[in-house]
DNA sequence: GAAAACTTTGCAACCGGTTGCAAATATTGT
DNA sequence: ACAATATTTGCAACCGGTTGCAAAGTTTTC
């Protein structure tokens, strides 16, 4: 049923191999040659099989995008540029869905069956070692919002996280508050200790200004409005928290609100991230916005580099944040 | 580099068609053949490259995972949710972004290129007869959140928009209220269509009850904070709103706070998706909820069934949706 | 107008698997 | 123990392309 190589040759009268160099970019063939071919091409609606030919070329165009953060509203916008930039260059983003699985050694399995070209591992929360099972079975591979290191085994791509938490700290300082906390996600996750660790770090530098740091259950609006529910029962709360993603920082409003106390007036909020709801003006949440457009493009230019040079040396691009000034911090004094 | 067939056999001792057929399910090997293998495989790191067999099979297991709606936060959940589904059944999804594209053509060809066994097309707002060019071309498809017909020419699964309409417009009346407003997406749109249409057509049996429509520019919170702006300044808007979706609605909702008004006191509003941010308590919106995970399971299913047997039917499935009762309407009196 | 240099072409082997078929081996029945 | 039958195995061709190589065809040069 569906029209090959051979049909194409058949009718215009040439060489299979003529037809294969006729849509090969670069390849021999004459200009009447290919005129030919394009000519039965198009009459047979050909066009030829890319499964096919990266059987002896070695390359599918297929790039595994492997995440585990289907629950962050962030990732639809980190999904549709990935998904665009890949098909930009003419890849094909084959997903997998790791929300379950803990074991990369499945995942790298069934990419490899697939002979991706390489992998992208999207995921603010996996551990190294799972880019690393990819390293390891020889897939080119980029951790994309990863966690930095000096030393890293594997490409990453992110933010630093350590900065962020500096920031964060920063911008609760200028704005005078004198009793700050941090409301992390989870404490096992990568990114929430380096963002408590530069949080506390800047502050150490101001003795007068009182810190407590907490965690809550997940990253997610249940886990950070239960949380500020908690802090807010036992006792009298800090002026503003540093909360660790922007859906934890928007469950936290929401108790908040709940509670009868006014943001920024009684409680300061700065979230992380700049999701698109952070915007909206019934949320109008302050944030520190993750540099996404840059992240993934670079995320790209690596994955592709690496495929052409896979003994490339491990490296890490991270991209400067900014604090978003919105509504749930009070302003700068002047 | 990586480990063949031709590997495997020559460990084993055994030729290539023993070792392909001991991994083939139900193919004739003996134990022992099969022992051998599975212990060279093992020792070799094996695993079959689905590319190559897919060749001679004609089966890649790639479902060509198709969509534009990647700024409706509905769609991390579907996305969520096809990927586990397709994975559970072996299948592994190739996504195609089509924010921009118009035209099938190009994402017909590109999946054709990858011989997908099928496609699922993801989308609320394409026209039918996207979904209709991959069956034109001979690629088993469903449409997915698509637009009810009586006729179809191509497998949709989704929800009946104008059964959706007369439930926003019983769950107003019911409630009391005697002014209401239909606020749509974009009127290209068929779903926007095919909901108002429902409203009105239930609202036509209580001739005492005032009607209005409008249309935002697009399914999104600016545009749905826009036009309730607009409605607002331009004198006294209805009692209750029925919102294209819930992004609009909370759109909406915004405009009304901004203007001073209170929920569901001074407005209602009732919206259409119950996407995860509804239930979040400082929104909290009313809502009709699409059964996504039933869709969802359902749209798997029917690809599946229609790789089986490609002259199929065409055939709708079409799933209830339920009014979800939270704040941001006044309650049933009674 | 013929030799030299370059371009274009088809053949055949190959990529990593699968599968029909006939030969080889194992099992069963008597 | 032997024939009849059933199971397992390897050969070779094939899936839809690509590519090195040598032959054929052009163009250039003198």
């Amino acid at each position: 049923m569906p029209v090959t190589l051979r049909d194409v040759a058949l009718r215009a009268g040439v060489s299979r191999s003529a037809v294969s160099r006729s849509f090969t970019e670069g390849a021999s063939v004459s200009a009447k040659t290919r005129a030919k071919v394009e000519k039965a091409a198009r009459e047979l609606g050909y066009s030829p099989n890319a499964i096919a030919s990266s059987l002896t070329t070695g390359r599918t165009k297929l790039i595994g995008l492997v995440s585990n953060n289907f629950h962050n509203p962030l990732f639809l916008e980190v999904f549709d540029q990935f998904t665009r930039g890949l098909q930009e260059r003419g890849l094909r983003p084959l997903l997998v869905n790791l929300s379950h699985e803990t074991d990369p050694a499945n995942s790298v399995r069934m990419l490899q069956q697939y002979s991706v070209d390489g992998v992208i591992v999207a995921s603010s929360t996996l551990p190294p070692s799972f880019a690393e099972a990819f390293r390891d079975a020889g897939v080119p591979v980029v951790h994309s919002f990863g966690r930095f290191t000096t030393s890293p085994h594997v490409h990453v791509v992110g933010i630093d996280n350590i900065a962020c938490g500096r920031m964060a700290a920063d911008a609760l300082v200028t704005r005078g508050y004198r009793n700050v906390a941090f409301l992390g996600g989870p404490e096992a996750a990568t990114s929430t200790q380096d963002r408590a660790r530069g949080f506390l770090d800047a502050l150490a530098e101001h003795p007068d200004i009182a810190v407590t740091v907490s965690f809550a259950s997940a990253y997610s609006f249940d886990a950070g409005r239960t949380e500020m529910q908690r802090l807010l029962d036992s006792g009298p709360p800090a002026q503003a928290y540093f909360c660790g993603d922007d859906v934890l920082s928007i469950g936290a409003l929401s108790a908040i609100q709940e509670a009868g106390l006014h943001v920024p007036d009684d409680i300061g909020i700065i979230g992380l991230n700049d999701m698109a709801m952070a915007r909206w003006q019934n949320i109008n949440l302050t944030t520190i916005r993750q540099p996404v457009t840059q992240i993934i493009g670079a995320s790209v230019d690596l994955v592709v580099e690496t495929i052409k040079d896979p003994d490339r040396h491990p490296e890490t691009r991270l991209f400067p944040c900014t604090v978003i000034e919105r509504g749930t911090l009070r302003p700068v004094p002047r």
